[in-house]
DNA sequence: GCTATATCGTTTCATCTGAAACCAGTTGGA
DNA sequence: TCCAACTGGTTTCAGATGAAACGATATAGC
């Protein structure tokens, strides 16, 4: 008869303690911007790299294309982000932050690393590259069950 | 002006790499015995210590009382839970694992460790032990912002 | 060219989640 | 012994999520 203790099982553990880190930053964003998480995500990749088509976007955030779909509609809404016609493929856009976008990401992201350090605040450099390896190779290795193949 | 690269945000990691691993033991679960999550996770306590409330429940497995109520249901439900009266409160139950319960739990919780043993099978016992006590660390200094105290 | 198939993005629908309202039962004071 | 405040649990409601169906455009094979 095998045991287990819930406690003790890690993707119970790993589950609990993302959640609890994905709550304190989306009040965060939301109460500060008015930004939910997957708008900020496609806020940040958009600013790293503009003139992207929502299915790059929803690869580079690993997000689903609806949610894409959905955060994008918003921040064009807002007037946070532009689409501009894709030459090459008239059922696309090219995504842009517009001034406005762009001024509120310069707003958020030190807000964002900030809370990141509070978060991690009191991890080593050294700690702090082990777990992102850590993570890259959870990430790997739960990827194969996954029907998503981000 | 702060830049901020997506894939180096590690909350935004921690996200991902949860997610994944949420959803391939979702699938397994529901495809092998018809379970979601959180009914594992009442199953798996109750397993461990029998008679306890759904309010002890909540704490143990840190989810929310509507969701602990609706876990506990589905369990009745389909006989693997049973409530017997509380003597000391009329309001609460006890509830305890029934004999085909205690069956389903003899038979998850070997699948469950060999999940857990493929999704976190490059890790040695030490950076298991690593991991966990990072894991630890970052649930205690996220939960002060998080409104649900345990 | 023309048609079948594939792709980008939106919409619809069914499910999951938790906040708030609620009911039943309990407790602490006057 | 009341009644007000509280607590355990359920129900209701609103928001988030993703699978599947959909419309519009692109592409490949003939």
């Amino acid at each position: 008869m095998a045991t287990l203790k819930l406690d003790d099982f890690l993707p119970y553990r790993l589950s609990i303690a993302s959640n609890r880190v994905s709550a304190a930053i989306a009040s965060a964003y939301q109460a500060l911007f008015g930004l939910k998480i997957s708008e900020w995500r496609l806020v940040a990749v958009i600013a790293e790299g503009p003139g992207m088509t929502q299915q790059a976007l929803g690869l580079a955030t690993r997000m689903d294309k609806v949610t894409v779909s959905r955060a994008a509609a918003a921040l064009v809404e807002r007037g946070l982000v532009a689409r501009q016609p894709n030459p090459g493929d008239q059922r696309s856009h090219m995504l842009a932050l517009t001034t406005t976008g762009r001024a509120l990401y310069d707003d958020v992201a030190p807000k964002a690393l900030e809370l990141e350090a509070r978060v991690f605040g009191g991890f080593s450099p050294k700690e702090i590259a082990t777990f992102r390896a850590m993570l890259d190779r959870i990430e790997a290795s739960a990827a194969p069950f996954d029907p998503e193949q981000g």
